[in-house]
DNA sequence: ATAGATGCAAATGTTTTGCAGGAAA
DNA sequence: TTTCCTGCAAAACATTTGCATCTAT
């Protein structure tokens, strides 16, 4: 079974935490992982119902809110107003394809250190951003 | 009355889309602008409500819609989930302020160029973006 | 007169909560 | 055996839709 290290990180945060080790934790955050991030609430349903159709939604809104507290997931909130779920890993954006949906990350060091110029010029203490670039990819665009 | 050129604006498109010009839509659009903007479909309605008991939830849903197709406010979606509607203008991002709620807007001519450079790289063509900061304001931050 | 708008109530879709039974410590 | 988890059903939200009624054209 693969993704030893956050597997780990969880049976840590859980015992530090004094919670429980369960099957459906482990399998949730398996098939997460596996997805490579960006995935919804339902569609881990989906995936898991398959293998595990005893795991209801409730558990896994409960145990991706627990993943995140546990810093292995974040919560990303895009335009089409659906929470989604991304491994977690700072500094980074998206682009967005309108047309297939499509999430390319990148990353700029020359963005991040123009945001903090702007911060700083309102007195702005910046914890977090989004950066998002809607569009068409290259496979998608007609020009 | 306030906001001529927008309500010029609305009556035009009105007009040139065979629609009706409802005593509804004029308040809906005063409030609206009044409210500069950021504004939930919440805050609109609790705002109207005294002046106008009449007019519903549903009719202001309705109402945005149709002034986003307008050209003249644009659906925006923060990281809370709630939709929130701005005066339409090209190009600015946000500072969003985590504890009092206070957004800023800002622009940066840098910033637009760099994504496109970014996104040619991937072969995307960019057609919207979002860009949004947060963190604590000059007056919440506490260091 | 007629197409379109309104407001209520009901439906929708997503996420959360209450609770009784079940499993890990 | 105690504490925490789970899954169901029901609640809580934000938003949309069906429909009978009303209004601007």
């Amino acid at each position: 079974m693969a993704h030893e290290v956050e597997r780990e990180a969880l049976a840590r945060y859980l015992e530090d935490h004094h919670l429980k080790h369960t099957k459906q934790r482990d399998v949730i955050l398996d098939v997460f992982l596996k997805a490579e991030g960006h995935i919804t609430s339902d569609q881990l349903h989906q995936k898991i119902r398959s293998e595990h159709p005893g795991i209801g939604h409730t558990t896994i809104y409960r145990t991706m809110k627990l993943l995140c507290e546990a810093g292995l997931a974040t919560e990303r909130h895009f335009d089409d107003g659906v929470t989604r779920y991304e491994i977690e890993h700072e500094h980074h954006d998206h682009l967005v394809c309108t047309r297939c949906g499509k999430i390319i990350e990148f990353e700029c060091q020359m963005i991040e250190a123009t945001q903090e110029k702007i911060a700083a010029r309102y007195g702005f203490r910046v914890l977090r951003h989004r950066h998002e670039l809607y569009g068409h990819c290259k496979d998608c665009r007609e020009d």
